[in-house]
RNA sequence: UGGGGUGUAGCCAAGCGGUAAGGCAGCGGGUUUUGAUCCCGUCAUGCGUAGGUUCGAAUCCUACCACCCCAGCCA
């Protein structure tokens, strides 16, 4: 091992010191997502943190459903997010938690605090509230049932909890301070009414808890020692410590903050990618465009590539936007290690070799790829017509242009060196055959007169391929932030983010492709199969990503 | 005009008083049966601004500026 190591962030360290100085003696995170819409690429930074700090100092994480508002939550999500964490690559400790396991616990909590006089039903209605809350710069005012007695508060919310309220009638507080700077402690909420089934708790409760008077006490009874969080909790931490200190808690969790993750030409929000979905801009949640989990792994982006691009970003407390570059580069560094080489045909030129025998088909071997040896060969029928790609042939081209041109010669890759010696077209003048001469004694080896082809292209054998069709995905958005500065991120959905393609030939062997299998179509790019569309015999492939593309970027100067 | 945060290159990010790591992007070159990969080189006299302390400041002090978050019975 002589690899350089990363230096260590915020957390990390905070926690080495923690370990050192014995304040913790074991790591216990957790990942904890509200079940209420799908997981994206910004949750994969938080599940990477919280996963990977637990593996690296040998602790544990909890998968918790932070589930206290039955309104907003579905027991449909519950699935699609144990899918999308395991898939990521991480394991969860003893079985997948929810904060509703605890509602009984934190029921208790509640009347401890009324006892305490710490707590009292407030009549207030919400709108009231908000009037008593004050604003930022001036401070509240105290509700007039602030002072109520304990014996009627235990009374009241006894009566809340047995559903004889109505929903907003009346709420069960926190006693702090109404003219707290931070409005977080103006007497928040902890309870409120709400009749609705749980998704996990039927027609148990129908008050719930609020996120602040469940997230830290729920952090305590699991004994989780970092608890890591978003920025924008960040004032809730004094609301967080106030419970752990006034409440008989097992333990005294702390709360940390790190910068959610910000992507430029992407847009994560759950209200606008449904309306993405909504509107159709997209196939559906796991549209290979969209920035989901479920997307990303549809598109054929790997786990290992999200991990490392998590790694790579880092984890900070200042606000960023990271360029979506740097994803990109993940996704291509983690394939370009480990796809299967292939070649597809996307664009098809029909090229007759005339020299070649009519009928003869022979099989040639190519590398699986071109430093894995462990990847297996390929056989390749070669045959008297096969395909290269339109944009791969030119009657004339300056020396820079490195392919195949009318009288000059190019070796077809994992194959032989051809000439081009006719073009044939139809009345269009279009261009719909070459004619070529191939020699057949360049198999592994330079032509016989020493001159090497300056250029190599792919093709497939026209007698025996798999037809197929081609997805190319592009980025789903045009401008760097869609959705900032007053932009209706419609406006700026990319008009080309998608190009299908139909009657592609790719080699034979990627007939048995399966979804999530990565593949580099040599000289194209990355693809996966896609496992919504396309038949045993027709299969439809996604492009992941493309290569990097100096010739593209040549051609722009 | 309240409270809480954050400012190091186009982007991400180390640095914690001893003279600006690393990565992405870019640029130049080399290898190559992928215009890929890989390899080499290059890329901040400068750390939001202005003062101050010090032999020495991105690091300490003061003031200012910019941006982000908070007024759900959402999380």
């Amino acid at each position: 091992m002589t690899s350089e190591s990363k230096p260590a962030h915020f957390l990390q360290n905070i926690i080495r010191e923690d370990l050192a100085e014995g304040r913790v003696s074991q790591v216990v995170t957790r990942f904890p997502p509200e079940p209420n819409g799908y997981l994206h690429i910004g949750h994969a930074k938080s599940i990477c943190l919280n996963f990977g700090l637990a593996r690296e100092f040998g602790g544990t994480c909890n998968l918790r459903f932070d589930d206290t508002n039955p309104a907003k939550e579905e027991e449909e999500y519950v699935a699609s997010i144990k899918q999308d964490v395991s898939w990521l690559g991480f394991e969860w400790a003893d079985g997948a938690k929810y904060t509703s396991d605890y509602f009984d616990q934190l029921h208790e909590w509640a009347l401890h605090l009324i006892r305490e006089g710490k707590a009292y039903v407030c009549h207030l209605n919400p709108e009231q509230a908000r009037e008593h809350r004050g604003t930022l710069t001036e401070p509240g005012k105290n509700s007039p049932y602030r002072d109520r007695s304990v014996e009627e508060n235990l009374a009241l919310f006894e009566q809340m909890k047995n559903g004889e309220m109505a929903e907003g009638e009346c709420s069960l507080r926190a006693k702090i301070d109404m003219a707290a700077p931070n409005i977080n402690l103006r007497d928040p909420v902890i309870y409120r009414i709400k009749k609705m089934a749980h998704h996990q708790t039927g027609d148990k409760w129908c008050v719930y808890p609020s996120y602040d008077f469940a997230h830290g006490q729920s952090d305590a009874i699991e004994g989780i020692s970092h608890s890591i969080c978003t920025l924008e909790f960040e004032d809730h931490k004094p609301l967080y410590d106030w419970f752990i200190e006034n409440l008989p808690v097992p333990a005294r969790p702390r709360q940390y903050e790190f910068a959610r993750l910000n992507l430029n030409y992407t847009v994560v929000s759950k209200r606008k990618l449904k309306q993405l979905v909504d509107e159709k801009h997209v196939d559906g949640w796991d549209d290979p465009r969209m920035p989901t989990i479920s997307g990303l792994r549809r598109r054929g982006v790997t786990p290992a590539a999200i991990r490392n691009f998590c790694e790579m970003i880092g984890v900070t407390r200042s606000d960023s936007v990271v360029d979506v570059g740097m994803l990109e580069y993940c996704i291509r560094d983690d394939l370009d290690k480990n796809a299967p080489r292939a070649m597809c045909v996307i664009e098809p030129l029909k090229v007759t070799l005339t020299n070649y025998p009519e009928g003869q088909k022979e099989m040639l071997s190519a590398p699986g790829h071109p430093v894995r040896e462990d990847l297996p060969a390929r056989e390749l029928p070669f045959t008297r017509t096969v395909y290269i790609e339109q944009e791969d042939f030119r009657e004339e081209a300056n020396k820079k242009y490195k392919r195949l041109v009318l009288g000059k010669k190019v070796r077809l890759r994992n194959a032989y060196v051809i000439q081009a010696e006719e073009v044939v077209k139809n009345e269009a003048g279009e261009i719909v055959e070459v004619l070529c001469s191939v020699d057949l004694d360049t198999l592994g080896k330079d032509p016989a007169d020493g001159v090497k082809p300056k250029g190599v292209i792919h093709w497939v054998s026209a007698d025996d391929n798999v037809d197929c069709e081609v997805r190319l995905y592009d980025r789903l958005f045009d401008h760097p932030a869609p959705d900032a500065g007053g932009r209706n991120f419609l406006d700026h959905v990319n008009p080309e983010n998608l190009k299908v393609l139909t009657g592609c030939k790719a080699e034979i062997g990627l007939a048995k492709a399966e979804p999530e299998q990565g593949y580099q179509f040599e000289r194209n790019g990355y693809f996966c199969r896609d496992n919504k569309y396309g038949s045993a015999e027709k299969p439809v492939f996604n492009r992941t990503i493309g290569l990097r593309d100096s010739w593209a970027k040549e051609q722009n100067k």
